[in-house]
DNA sequence: ATACTATCTTAGCCATGGCTAACTTTTTTC
DNA sequence: GAAAAAAGTTAGCCATGGCTAAGATAGTAT
């Protein structure tokens, strides 16, 4: 259950390493965990119109069915969050109908596919494995700034084996 | 207050891209949001054993004050994730005195601040300044598997301008 | 020693994101 | 078109991670 606090590669910590270990000042510091608070306020929504879209264009519906299965949690789950998606004005639903995005939940999701697609070819790019490189992106693309984004499309097109 | 939607680059989406954005079969997705759910399990717990070994290290002690201020968050909070982690075996204090980490704390923050390194010095060598290399390593981190985390090494190692 | 100040804890509040169980509605089957 | 199955909702539970306000303890001055 917890996490393995030995899972990971144990190379040559090297000299110009030590220094960077430091403690950033302490306002550097405070901005590192506050906008990391501040993408997990909406990654869980992001995910949500993300797939929504998805499920939208391949599947022509979005029913909370598919989300459940998708997401690996319960109906129940995705009922209230649906809730909370609604009440942000992000998705359009009637009871017991299937689900539809607005024109700011579309926004949200373009961006947020557009940002996974980056992140995802990236890692490719950089020679992980399709299968890792997919559970990474999940999880990092929500804390990758645009100027990292950037950086990240600009390597994928120029070195990429994509 | 919500996320913006529209602060990303809107370079040109190739069609090598498009195949990319399918959805993946179910179990794979799955596989990827419960990873995600599992990381954001642990994050805010290897966060807190990170920064009070380092400041153990750089400042002889670890007070709530100072994880406090550093974090960005109320004294409240800092005592009630104590609590955590002490009740998970992670740290050891007597009431109104420093905080020690115990040989489980101890590992898992050595864990996190080698990884943390590693990502931080990989976004530097890809190009991306400090100040944001700093903030997106933070979140980052807790999403980077043990074979990206060598991918990322190797490549500093090669190509890094460290 | 007393008083002041800084630090830490506790209680109680709230939102999020999980769950199960019970119920309602819709869809499919016969 | 009735019965059964599938899908969706609601209620109520729990843990996490924030907060403020109030009180307790420790450390510093005078
Ligand atoms: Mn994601
Ligand atoms: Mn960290
Ligand atoms: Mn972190
Ligand atoms: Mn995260």
């Amino acid at each position: 259950m917890n996490a393995s606090t030995s899972d990971f590669p144990t190379g040559s910590t090297r000299m110009s390493e030590q220094m960077s270990d430091a403690l950033p000042p302490s306002e550097q510091h405070v901005r590192q965990y506050a906008a990391v608070r501040n993408a997990h306020e909406t990654e869980l929504l992001e995910d949500y119109v993300e797939l929504i879209g998805d499920l939208l264009k391949y599947q022509g519906e979005a029913r909370s069915t598919d989300i459940a299965a998708r997401m690996g949690v319960s109906q129940a789950t995705v009922s209230k969050t649906v809730t909370r998606l609604k009440s942000q004005g992000l998705v359009d639903s009637q009871p017991y109908r299937s689900l539809f995005l607005t024109e700011k939940g579309e926004a949200m999701a373009e961006m947020a596919r557009r940002r996974h697609a980056i992140v995802l070819q990236f890692l490719r790019a950089l020679g992980v494995s399709d299968g890792t490189a997919r559970i990474d992106a999940e999880g990092m693309e929500h804390h990758v700034s645009r100027e990292t984004l950037e950086v990240m499309e600009r390597f994928t097109r120029e070195r990429g084996r994509d």
